[in-house]
DNA sequence: TTGTACGCGTTATCAT
DNA sequence: ATGATAACGCGTACAA
């Protein structure tokens, strides 16, 4: 196997008898050249065993082939999950993944993403919630011609450059599965007010359970920060009282983790006494004890979606073809959910 | 801000009144530039914001500035927090990172990643456990030249290309910790034989534990796959024997929590009748009732110390810093582990 | 349908 | 210490 010889472009024109122009027509799929040239030319090309240089193609056409993931996102679970289904897209259309984590809370985040881009040379980004849901960035990208796709909870922006988990219509099936259970008194601890997807939870939980004829009060709706000590602070809170709703819906896993010690430590039996459902399916909410009814959302097939959209921003000749953009998280029923005993 | 108009290494010589060569030069770090010139360049540099475009510095100099990392590890924690490690080294340094999860049990996997290699135009190739373990790779990879650094469990390369992480001495600090709480009659859920780490684990807590004038017998040992539904396999084997042993150490957090469960199902209380602990200080060791006790390795530490090595191990000219090999994974204690109750 | 010639932004060779 | 000039591998007007 001749694989220590790197064969270039003029190596496979050499060896088929053209010109380098039309090996690069073969490579690049254009439509111009003779039936046999061509299949010539693809029998060198597999027999040099040639890949067009990257850093060469991109050198001429200002394409790297690089695709670039921005996020800042504590849970390496959903990172992951994004990152394999964006391959799984790359890999078959030549594209490479590099990865870049920032602080999008820090002023000069979107000055740090910009860098990364012009550093890397990357021909496009995505971008995770929930950066995603930074105006700012989404500009700056706008302005300075930059291909992005972002990954998000709600409908802010052209449909080209979004993917969206529609978490607000999800919320309707917890809804319905709590209030089946019986669920009367329910508790919500939501997310940080200023993220898209904590609105879009509270306000889809709290319409789908209007609908059902079930209030949602303010006192029962406590606001969390997503992280595990949050969760354990507002439960003891919550279990504190004299008065405990039959069941809580927690933003995410995190908090709902949160919840179960809490109760696991007071004394409290999820879900006999407390029916609790969390958000993610995150790792642990298929190990905890009680195992976690929660919402799945199809991360992977989210991020095969964006990427394929984000190529399609970027090479905007291919005819574009009509792409899925909406996509809904589901319900996946565990052991923390049971029928309310409460009587009426 | 001039962002849009992205200027080239000409328009910096012309602006500085030098050829392009010296601002080459300068760029690179070359020591023949007279004091003046270099200062009036940096200068320059700065005014126009310039940026070395990574293509043309490819194609001319044969270096990408790239570092690829290859994994096959269904942990995605520990994956992030390798990229975060990596990436504080890289960003420094003017490199990006490109994944690359593979397929290390399949047939074609050097293939691949040898293609990956030449595809991407990495410079040098990250290994994470388990496929840092491939002698097959590994071997591909020197042949070709490609720089790489392993992260591994065992000393099985030279020391410029493989951070250890110690496991086998990291084991004497959890048997330490069992049979200071007075356990005797301890059992191992091990990893699968082939891997490196299962063996240094196995040996590691056997010698220990004979130090300690305890005794591992061969049936209390019991063969693992490292995943949640293997730990709940092992957990009905044990649990429905006569005799407990009064603690259990399992090869990973995973299998731990399967445990947990299965002990949760029979009403069999952790740790008061039997101890266990755990190896990763995965996301859930902390949540999940009762907390892990666990060994942690810094992973961030090892891959920071192996990208420094990757990045020296791609320019040979800097002359070798020493750099650490070994890292030490340390104990974490949580609830699941507790006093021997059980007389003698 | 195919080929020629040049340019992309940088590094490297060899002078001076 | 500095500079002219040729690579590097590929894409693309323009020509044929």
């Amino acid at each position: 196997m001749d694989n220590k010889v790197k064969s270039t472009i003029n190596d496979v024109a050499r060896e088929a008898g053209v010109s380098k122009r039309t090996v690069s027509r073969v490579i690049n799929g254009s439509p111009s050249v003779g039936q046999a040239t061509r299949e010539r030319i693809d029998a060198v090309i597999k027999e040099l065993n040639f890949q067009p240089d990257k850093q060469a193609r991109g050198l001429a056409s200002k394409k790297s082939y690089l695709l670039g993931l921005i996020y800042d996102n504590p849970d390496a679970l959903y990172i992951d999950q994004v990152q394999r289904g964006c391959l799984t897209v790359c890999t078959n259309l030549g594209y490479e993944l590099v990865v870049h984590p920032c602080h999008w809370q820090e002023d000069d985040f979107v000055e740090d993403c910009l860098n990364f881009i012009s550093r890397s040379n990357v021909d496009g980004v995505l971008i995770l919630p929930p950066v995603s849901e930074s105006k700012k960035l989404a500009s700056a990208l706008r302005a300075n011609n930059h291909p992005y796709v972002r990954i998000a909870s709600a409908d802010l922006d052209d449909h080209a450059n979004i993917v969206i988990s529609n978490e607000r219509e999800a919320m309707q099936d917890i809804a319905e599965h709590l209030v089946s259970l019986g669920h009367k008194d329910i508790a919500m601890i939501s997310g940080p007010s200023p993220f898209c997807s904590s609105r879009e939870r509270l306000e889809g939980f709290t319409d789908s359970l209007k609908k059902l004829n079930i209030d949602l009060p303010a006192h029962r709706v406590i606001e969390g920060q997503n992280s595990y000590e949050s969760g354990l602070e507002i439960a003891k809170n919550i279990f504190s009282g004299t008065d405990l709703p039959t069941a809580i819906f927690a933003n995410n896993d995190e908090m709902a983790a949160g919840v179960i010690r809490v109760a696991s430590d007071l004394g409290i039996k999820i879900p006999e006494q407390v029916s609790l459902a969390g958000f993610d399916d995150n790792i642990f909410a298929s190990r905890i004890i009680p195992s976690l009814t929660t919402l799945r959302r199809p991360v992977q097939e989210i991020s095969v979606v964006a990427t394929k959209k984000l190529i399609q921003a970027i090479n905007p000749q291919n005819k574009a073809v009509e792409q899925t953009t909406v996509i809904k998280p589901y319900l996946i029923t565990r052991e923390s959910t049971a029928k309310c005993i409460k009587e009426d």
